[in-house]
RNA sequence: UGGGAUAUGGUGUAAUGGUAACACAACAGGUUUUGGUUCUGUUUUUCCUGGUUCGAAUCCGGGUAUCCCAACCA
C-alpha cells in the first residue's frame, strides 16, 4: 500500500445541525446519508469519490457526480477525494487528468486526495492470485468470440469454460506469464469462478483481467495485465475507506459483483491477518486494521463497514448528447473545433460560452436525484444562467446587425459622454460613460419603414427613447426618413432628437409610446466579431435518435451528420461594441442590452474583439 | 422467452396512509429609460385496473409502457 496517507480522511462530529441553511427537501442519497451519520455508521464519518476515467473532458453529466460526490461531503463535513479510474492505458492520458482537476476546481470544489485506481494495482494482483489458491479464479485461454458464446443470453444459461478447473499451478504459472510482456493480449484472461447460468449476466465468470502490453501513463511498463473495472472499483473504494460510493443508475447490476469482490477483499484481509504468509500483506493489513478501515472482525462498534454504493440517474439533456465516446466523435471529425467548443455540453466549453459555475451548480440542484431516467429540458438549465447572469452581468451596448442612424439637428462633430448604469440590479458596481453623436449604429431590426401593428420602436413619424441619451422622432413620411439601395435595403435613417430630454434632465420624464433602443456612437465604437449558438442537435433525443439510425445501418458520423444542426453557428463580423469593453478580461459575464448574454472569448485581444453569446434574453414580443 | 429498475401537469421535482405542491415552460395583466428584471393572476397533474383502509400518489394483486444488462470499456 505504498506510503501513501490512507489514514482516515475525515472525522465527524455528530451532534449538531448539519447542512443548515436553505431548506430544500434532501434527495433519497442524501437522506441516507443524514441517517448513516446519525446512527453513527462507520465512526460517523462520511467518504466519497469522484472517479472520472481520463479519457475526455467533464460534461455537464459529470457536473451532476461532482455536485453530489463533492457537495454532500462539503455539506456533512466529510472528504471527497478525487481517483482517477485508470484502469484502460489504451484510452487514458494525462491531458484529460489536467483537464479534469482544473474543471472541478472551477465548479467550486476541493478534494482531500488524489488518488488512481493503479495505485491498488499491485494489492489488486496479490488479491487476485489469492482468489486463484482459492480456487475462485482461472485463466481461460479460448478467443473473445468463443468466451461470448459460452455466456449464453440473457434468456438462456451459459455453459463452462472447458479451462474452468485448470489446477491452481496452472493458472498460477499462466497468470504470471500473462503479466510477463511475452503474452500476446487476446489470449488469456483471468476469470473469477462464479456461475454461468446466473441470471445476472455478470456473474457469468466476469473477466477480471486481460493482457494489454501497453505502457501506462502512471506505471509505466511495470504492468502488462491489468485488472477490469468490476474487479477494481469496489476494491478501490474499500481501499481508501469509502463509505458512499454513488454512480449512475446504469451500474445497478454490477453492485451485486461490488459487494461480492469487496466481501472477498475482506475475506482475504482477515485471512492475512490470521496467518500472514508475507511480510509485505501483513504490515499492509496492519495499516489497514491501524487506520480502522478493516476490522478483522468488522462488526466492531464504530469499525469501517466497507463502502455502500447507491445509484442515482444520470442527466440526460434534450438536443444534447451526453456521452463522452460521441464527443470525442464530434471533436476528431471536425463537427466542432474542439472540447472547448461553445456549442458543447462539456465544462470547458459552458465556462467558454459564459456560463457560471454557480448557475450549473444551481440547475443541477434544481433537476435533483432521483432514479427515474428523465430527459430534461435544456430551457431549465437556460433559466438557471439567465437567473445567476442577471444579477452579476455588467450591461454594455453592443449592435449586432447595424443600421446607420442620422440626428439631423445634431451639431455636427459635438461629441456628449452620457452615464451608463453597470448593473441596475447592483446599484454599488456603479456607472461607465459612453460617447453620443449626430451619427449613430441602431440594430436593423429596430426599424421597419411600415411598421406592424405591435411594434413599438422606430418607423417614420414615430418616436423612441435612445437609452442613457435623448428621445429622437424619425422624419415623417414625405420628410426622407431613410434611405434604400438598389434591392430595397434601407441603408441610414434620419431623425431628430428633442434637446430637452436628455437622461438625468427634468425633460427626460416625458412620456412616449415608444420602446427603449440601444446605440452606439459611429465614431466612438469599437468592431467586434460575435459569435451566435443554437443548439447543436436538431432532434430532442438525439441519443435515442442516434441509436435508431445506426439500427437502420447509419454508421455513426453518417448519424451524427444527419442530426446536427446546420445553424448551430452564425459568426457575425459587422457588429460593434462600446469602448468600454476593450479593457475587460476574457470571459467577463457581459450583457448586451437588450439582445442577451455575452462573454468574452478566450480568442479575443484588443485589435480584434470577439464574443460569444452564452443565452438570449427571454424574450416576449413575438411576431 | 430471463433478470434488474422506473412511472406524479408540456418538462423536471416534492408530498414518507390524512387538503396533490414547487420550479421551468405557456398564457394574461401591472411596473419599468433593456419587449430584460420584478410583481399579480391563469391554464395543465398521480400509467391502467382491481383490492386493503374511515381515508391511497403512497400499501397489496394483475396489466401496460419506458430504461438498463449478453465490451478482453468504464
Amino acid at each position: 500500500m505504498n506510503d501513501k496517507d490512507l489514514a482516515k480522511d475525515t472525522a465527524l462530529p455528530l451532534e449538531g445541525e448539519r447542512g443548515g441553511g436553505l431548506r430544500t427537501s434532501a434527495s433519497f442519497i442524501e437522506q441516507k446519508v443524514i441517517n448513516d451519520l446519525a446512527e453513527g455508521k462507520n465512526g460517523g464519518r462520511l467518504q466519497t469519490r469522484f472517479p472520472p476515467e481520463p479519457n475526455g473532458y467533464l460534461h455537464i453529466g459529470h457536473a451532476k457526480a461532482i455536485a453530489i460526490d463533492f457537495g454532500l461531503a462539503k455539506k456533512y463535513g466529510g472528504v471527497c477525494n478525487l481517483r482517477f479510474d485508470d484502469t484502460n492505458p489504451q484510452k487514458e492520458d494525462t491531458e484529460y487528468m489536467d483537464a479534469i482537476e482544473q474543471d472541478i476546481r472551477w465548479l467550486g470544489f476541493e478534494w482531500g486526495h488524489i488518488y488512481n485506481a493503479s495505485d491498488y494495482f499491485q494489492e489488486l494482483w496479490d488479491f487476485a492470485v489469492w482468489l486463484i489458491k482459492q480456487g475462485r479464479a482461472y485463466v481461460d485461454e479460448q478467443s473473445s468470440e468463443e468466451i461470448a458464446k459460452q455466456k449464453g443470453t440473457t434468456t438462456s444459461p451459459g455453459t463452462n469454460s472447458p479451462f474452468r478447473d485448470r489446477p491452481v499451478e496452472e493458472n498460477l504459472r499462466l497468470f504470471e506469464f500473462m503479466n510477463s510482456g511475452q503474452c500476446e493480449p487476446g489470449t488469456l484472461v483471468l476469470r473469477a469462478k462464479i456461475d454461468m447460468a446466473h441470471p445476472n449476466m455478470l456473474f457469468r465468470d466476469p473477466l477480471i483481467y486481460r493482457v494489454l502490453n501497453l505502457p501506462h501513463i502512471r506505471t509505466g511498463n511495470k504492468w502488462n495485465a491489468y485488472p477490469m473495472y468490476d474487479f477494481t472499483h469496489g476494491q478501490s473504494d474499500y481501499l481508501e475507506g469509502v463509505t458512499h460510493s454513488w454512480c449512475t443508475l446504469e451500474f445497478v447490476e454490477h453492485r451485486p459483483l461490488y459487494d461480492l469482490f469487496v466481501g472477498w477483499m475482506r475475506e482475504w484481509f482477515e485471512s492475512l491477518a490470521k496467518a500472514p504468509q508475507t511480510p509485505e500483506g501483513a504490515s499492509m493489513v496492519q495499516k489497514l486494521i491501524d487506520g480502522g478501515y478493516v476490522s478483522p472482525s468488522g462488526d466492531e462498534e464504530g469499525a469501517y463497514q466497507g463502502p455502500r454504493q447507491t445509484e442515482f440517474n444520470k442527466l440526460n439533456l434534450n438536443y444534447t448528447l451526453m456521452s463522452k465516446r460521441n464527443l470525442l466523435a464530434l471533436v476528431q471529425n471536425g463537427f466542432v473545433s474542439g472540447w472547448d467548443d461553445p456549442r458543447m455540453p462539456t465544462i470547458c466549453a459552458f465556462r467558454r460560452r459564459g456560463y457560471s459555475p454557480e448557475s450549473i451548480i444551481n440547475f443541477i440542484n434544481k433537476i435533483g436525484y432521483t432514479t427515474y431516467d428523465a430527459l430534461n429540458d435544456f430551457a431549465l438549465l437556460e433559466s438557471a444562467v439567465r437567473e445567476d447572469l442577471n444579477s452579476r452581468a455588467t450591461r454594455v451596448s453592443a449592435v449586432v446587425n447595424p443600421v446607420k442612424l442620422v440626428i439631423t439637428n445634431y451639431p455636427e462633430g459635438q461629441v456628449e459622454e452620457l452615464e451608463a448604469v453597470n448593473n441596475p440590479e447592483r446599484p454599488e458596481e456603479g456607472t461607465h460613460t459612453i460617447e453620443f453623436s449626430r451619427e449613430l449604429w441602431i440594430e436593423r431590426d429596430d426599424f421597419q419603414p411600415v411598421a406592424e401593428k405591435k411594434f413599438m420602436r422606430l418607423a417614420p413619424g414615430k418616436e423612441v427613447r435612445l437609452k442613457n441619451a435623448y428621445i429622437i422622432k424619425c422624419n415623417e413620411e414625405g420628410d426622407h426618413p431613410y434611405d434604400v439601395d438598389a434591392e430595397g435595403n434601407v441603408t441610414c435613417i434620419y431623425a431628430t432628437y428633442d434637446p430637452e430630454t436628455r437622461s438625468g434632465q427634468p425633460g427626460a420624464d416625458r412620456k412616449i409610446k415608444g420602446k427603449t433602443l440601444h446605440w452606439l456612437s459611429c465614431d466612438h465604437c469599437l468592431p467586434a466579431e460575435v459569435r451566435m449558438y443554437e443548439r447543436l442537435w436538431q432532434v430532442e433525443n438525439p441519443r435515442d435518435e442516434l441509436a435508431r439510425l445506426q439500427g437502420e445501418g447509419l454508421t455513426n458520423v453518417e448519424a451524427m451528420r444527419q442530426m446536427m444542426n446546420p445553424d448551430s453557428l452564425h459568426i457575425l463580423q459587422n457588429c460593434y461594441v462600446e469602448k468600454f469593453v476593450q479593457s475587460l478580461p476574457a470571459l467577463t459575464y457581459l450583457q448586451f442590452q437588450r439582445i442577451g448574454y455575452f462573454n468574452i472569448d478566450t480568442d479575443s485581444t484588443p485589435d480584434h474583439l470577439v464574443f460569444n453569446k452564452t443565452v438570449g434574453l427571454k424574450d416576449n414580443f413575438k411576431k
